[in-house]
DNA sequence: GTTCGTATTGGGCGAATGACCAAACGGTAG
DNA sequence: CTACCGTTTGGTCATTCGCCCAATACGAAC
């Protein structure tokens, strides 16, 4: 029933970038601390420069995997539907139904931002959203005739990512029904959501 | 010759904002500190207490001033410009034309962000947003027939918005094409720019 | 020239920070 | 039982933080 110590090192250290993606979202990636994370992750101080050489790498790991398991979710959701309006109009309830301080999307914010002060940081990041832009061009490629895969799933991917910033700042916002812009920009027809209003032409 | 002395703590108290702005740019909002931004500004650190309260206070000025002088340009080119596509284009190229850490951007990034935490932040640049959407939203009424100018100018500006960011992340981006999909958002068709390269259906 | 008010100086306070380390702990293997 | 090793403890270190304040500088008003 005793734990291995080798488990249990991995376990704090879990505990470890739990504690730190909760941070960087609560207070912002600069304002995390040493302590705050052992804190909260029920450990002392000295515990974090044992695992991690250094209060930044341990951000970039705890940032790194949760985004890795983030997005990876979300193009899930993607993949699901049935065609491009349907996946952007679930997607978009899904941002849309977040609360105010939606976890995954502050997260995703911070690591940008602090990505530009840390090259590691940047360079995986960098990568990873490649990735992410390729398999929605793919997607989007598959299920219906859109005319440029790549450049639309990187307008789509940013338009998603700056809508939630945006939600965050004006929670009037969210109750805009905006799948109709969003399902143009993939350049085909069909409006089939119910949450939308407008004639789309 | 001799500088009156009120017009003298203006003078510095522009220049304590004008540093807070250069580093919440350089070093992100949380890293910003009484000292340095004395530093900056070639005051000593008591100053910063004495003409702001706090350096929050101080911080939130200076972010709030700098970004409506920066939105204000934006929505200038914007109207100038004939149409939809054109318009986009122009803005487009001004913000891909922007060097990797371009200081606008970071600035409206990292605020956005802070306003999560800083309650006054978050109403007045919310504020200041709204009344961007608005103007764009006439913008796109005037010209064209858009369809839905309002959730089309809220889209479009998120992702302006989150382009920049992504842009920032992977400057590889910069140099794909992404006229088409973002005037295709307008709902009208026509790309006359020359950087496109797509047959846009 | 004296007074007055704003602007600035320079020092200092307690608290918090990142980093580091010697010692103790607790299973596992010999 | 003993030796070993990954893990954790509890503390120290120099540094930096926001904020405060008494003293000073200096032009304007009298």
């Amino acid at each position: 029933m005793a734990t291995d110590s080798a488990t249990r090192g991995a376990h704090t250290r879990t505990r470890l970038l739990d504690a730190a993606v909760q941070l960087i979202v609560e207070e912002g990636w600069g304002a995390v601390t040493t302590r705050k994370m052992a804190d909260r992750a029920g450990v002392r101080a000295g515990v974090v420069h044992y695992h991690f050489g250094t209060v930044t790498d341990l951000l970039v790991d705890a940032a790194l995997d949760a985004l890795r398991r983030e997005l990876m979710a979300a193009l899930g959701v993607l993949r699901e539907a049935r065609d491009a309006s349907a996946g952007i109009a679930d997607l978009l309830a899904v941002l849309q139904g977040y609360s105010p301080e939606d976890p995954a999307t502050v997260l995703m914010s911070e690591t940008l931002l602090a990505s530009t002060r840390i090259e590691r940081l940047r360079s995986e990041l960098s990568g990873l959203m490649r990735e992410l832009r390729g398999a929605m061009a793919d997607w989007l490629r598959a299920r219906d005739s859109v005319p440029d895969p790549e450049a639309t799933a990187a307008v789509l991917g940013a338009a998603l990512d700056g809508l939630v910033l945006h939600c965050l700042l004006d929670p009037e916002l969210r109750t805009t029904s905006l799948a109709g812009p969003l399902t143009r920009l993939t350049g085909t027809e069909e409006t089939p959501d119910d949450t939308d209003r407008d004639g789309t032409r």
